[in-house]
DNA sequence: CTCCCTTGTCTAGCAATGCTAGGATCGAAT
DNA sequence: ATTCGATCCTAGCATTGCTAGACAAGGGAG
């Protein structure tokens, strides 16, 4: 019995070893550079074995995507304990978040730009994608307003950050301004505090 | 002489249908079915033709994505077109740029998602993006605010627009609550016009 | 009208990709 | 010690983007 325990424990090590070794090539080479030989050669393994923990690249792309969402979970949700007010807090959010796509952009990329065959906005969607949008959520929700669901809200300021990371990231925004354009989405996104129980009395708008 | 400008003609004529057809080929079955043979095939040309119009895949998808370029300033200046009020403008704007993103997907993806080999946000950006950013600007400089240069307040506007548009196609969002995403955007982001001219007087800071 | 030579096009092929079939090998249980 | 099953690798397939070199067509000079 515990060699098959010891067999099992050898194949999760080699199942991590392939997911860190992806995630590492593809943030030292982009994910291009990431092909099933150059993965195995990594890992002293022929091809085949790579088949035998994943169904594909797509796979493969898929765990780095979920270890990652872990970890942005745990990076924003670190920024935001950091932080006293809503307000302060959405400012770290952002921060965190746009900071987590430049620093790993590998990581990122198996997140929101390349298919890893995820399951996104559904009940089937793993735990960690759920609970990154959690993290986002949990910040946002104090910060949305009265006039609109806390999802709407996250949803949307997600989308933003999500513009600013890729677009930034593809060369068609410049980086000096970043952190400028995360202010301006904080100021005007986010409710203030003294508008958050009196929005609907007197809505500003111009007609 | 005239034998000359008949065979540039018909050269053209012939780089035309390549953009074309590869960008039929795309909106049908996807940029991943955009393969050399295929278009090829499809222009009833062998492979190397394509490479004499065009170094290379990279070179069609930006082609596609400079036509696109000018069809979206075109539809975006006829959205904002129609509306008479700043703030109408701005939502005819959103809606009309997240409807091009929906009904062109793959030409979307030439322009912001592939790489097309282009050069953004510099001096050498081809014309049409220079035009399709300055059809951003000139609708959203109305609405910007006196405290944000009108070019970061688009590049930030357009990021959040371009995040709602990929999320969404990417099945990371669900369709249906679209407009009213896009109403939040409008209706946080765009400075009513009351506030235009008197918002250095008293920010809405909490703190 | 005939020959040549440029221009343009195609056939064939290369290296790299994701993925798989089939055989070889190693080790555990009898 | 032997059998048998799990595990792994060699070899290969089809497809990809791209290119070299052969080949043909057609205009210009004699």
């Amino acid at each position: 019995m515990s060699v098959q325990e010891r067999k099992q424990r050898e194949r999760d090590d080699r199942e991590r070893l392939i997911v860190a070794t992806a995630r590492e090539l593809a943030e030292q080479q982009g994910w291009d550079a990431v092909t099933t030989r150059r993965l195995a050669e990594r890992i002293e393994y022929s091809q085949p074995v790579l088949y035998s923990h994943f169904r594909g690249k797509r796979e493969i792309i898929g765990a780095v995507a979920l270890q990652g969402a872990s970890e942005m979970a745990v990076a924003m949700r670190a920024a935001t304990a950091a932080a006293d007010s809503p307000r302060a807090r959405v400012t770290a959010l952002a921060r965190s978040y746009l900071d987590f796509a430049e620093r790993h952009p590998a990581v990122y990329d198996a997140l929101f730009q390349l298919d890893g065959g995820l399951a996104y906005a559904q009940e089937d969607t793993p735990e960690p994608l759920k609970d990154a949008f959690a993290a986002l959520l949990e910040c946002l929700s104090e910060v949305a307003g009265d006039d609109v669901r806390p999802e709407l809200f996250t949803e949307t300021f997600w989308a933003s950050l999500h513009g600013l990371a890729t677009l930034t990231r593809a060369g068609r925004l410049l980086p000096e301004d970043t952190e400028r354009r995360t202010e301006l989405l904080v100021d005007r996104l986010a409710m203030p505090q003294s508008q958050l129980h009196d929005a609907h009395k007197d809505p500003p708008h111009s007609k």
